[in-house]
DNA sequence: AGAAACTATTTTGTATGCAATTTACGCGAG
DNA sequence: CTCGCGTAAATTGCATACAAAATAGTTTCT
């Protein structure tokens, strides 16, 4: 998930399965956000930076495409595909009731050694938080939803919840935090963890249901506060 | 959603945006069933039928691939996705989740005009119970569903669960219903139109889950014995 | 006879060329 | 000066040719 180095950004890449490698690279360049939502995706150009022929480039659209993350349109080439507003609202809602299931599917399967994990990363989590380490909070705190998803023992709902996630990994990732939200943040992940440990599958669905929907609030009341400011 | 019908399944298609119609095409021809799980899909064989060249059929492989309705595999072609009985099962677990979510949002959203169609489309599922149609029945029960969806106003909600739906298509549209199933699935569907007039989200997104969890129950019971059928 | 290796064939992967559509630009009329 | 039109450039879409890999068949050696 997490994005490669941005320096060898352009370099040419692994000549086998070489539309799964652009593919990847140019996941990655969205990703990171070097490649911006609504950004044109011209293929001479994207051509000569990667070193491969056309042909493999427009296959790795295709299989971008498919998986949500660019836009193809019809003789006009592609784009990175662009999130408003409520397409970001609408992604928290569906990957808060994920989430939700998630922890539920969890609570019953998690193993100790996992849970084991989870503590440990719990901690790393207080550890940022203590420091005022946004990035690394934020690392920690994507490893643990992972390792949550994990353990619900549920490949479709994993891969589902990734592919929504990749969308707005940007949004979710590299958002601010009020130091009150950024608290209470790291309460509710205290209590997931009780549940987790009792095994409270219902409880933990709506704790981690609660948290995305206040993760969303927060999300969009940034967003909405940077638009104001860039219409100014 | 519907396929089309299986006569003009190797005909040849549409010049304009060739990948995206044989994109359009190959999927039809997979939830039809025509396109068996599992079965190789050889380039040569595909182009000769569908009348077009090899670029465009791979780059509609491409888009199938991210779409994940079927596989590629390094030189060795593409294959559509292999469905195993716990896909199926891990796949109706996460529709559940997403249908629970969408009914409560209809009931947030849903306007009267929307909600005639459902009574209407409610009776037409009464009529399909009575005659024992059940085609007419899963047909009404599907737009049902749909409509649902649509009430709910949130169109990434809408695209992953069609996403979802369309690789279980075939399973879940096409399984036999014991008499005693059919007719407590026919009562949870009243009692589901009455949450929805009542604009209760709550007790809606608790009853589709249960419903589909039945739904759940009732197909893998269904596929395990059909297994077991197999197997002897 | 069986197994391994080599060769021929098939199949997939990539590059390039041509056609069609879109976009950009310049010109002229109002 | 602006709007509309026409032509040229750029860009995308498709088809074909070539290269590489995998598969199948045959031969040879033990």
């Amino acid at each position: 998930m997490l994005p490669e180095s941005a320096a060898d950004t352009v370099t040419s890449i692994d000549r086998s399965a070489l539309h799964a490698a652009v593919a990847a690279r140019l996941k990655a360049l969205i990703i990171e956000g070097v490649l911006a939502p609504g950004a044109r995706l011209n293929e001479r150009v994207l051509c000569e930076q990667l070193d491969v022929s056309r042909t493999p480039l427009r296959e790795a659209f295709k299989l971008l495409a498919g998986a949500g993350l660019i836009e193809l349109q019809q003789n006009r080439g592609a784009v990175v595909a662009r999130l408003v507003l409520e397409d970001i609202e609408a992604t928290f809602t569906v990957i808060a009731a994920l989430e939700g299931l998630a922890g539920e599917l969890a609570a019953q399967h998690v193993t100790e050694a996992e849970l084991t994990e989870i503590r440990a990363l719990q901690f790393d989590m207080l550890a940022s938080h203590a420091r005022r380490d946004l990035p690394g909070y934020f690392s920690a705190n994507m490893r643990i939803h992972a390792c949550i998803s994990a353990a619900a023992r549920n490949p479709v709902l994993a891969e589902t919840f990734e592919r929504l996630n990749t969308r707005i990994f940007a949004t979710r990732y590299r958002s601010n935090l009020t130091p009150e939200r950024w608290d209470q943040a790291v309460a509710e992940h205290a209590e997931m963890l009780k549940c987790l440990e009792a095994r409270d599958g219902r409880k933990l669905r709506q704790l981690l249901e609660t948290h995305l929907h206040n993760k969303r609030a927060t999300i969009m009341a940034e967003l909405r506060a940077r638009q104001q400011a860039a219409a100014a």
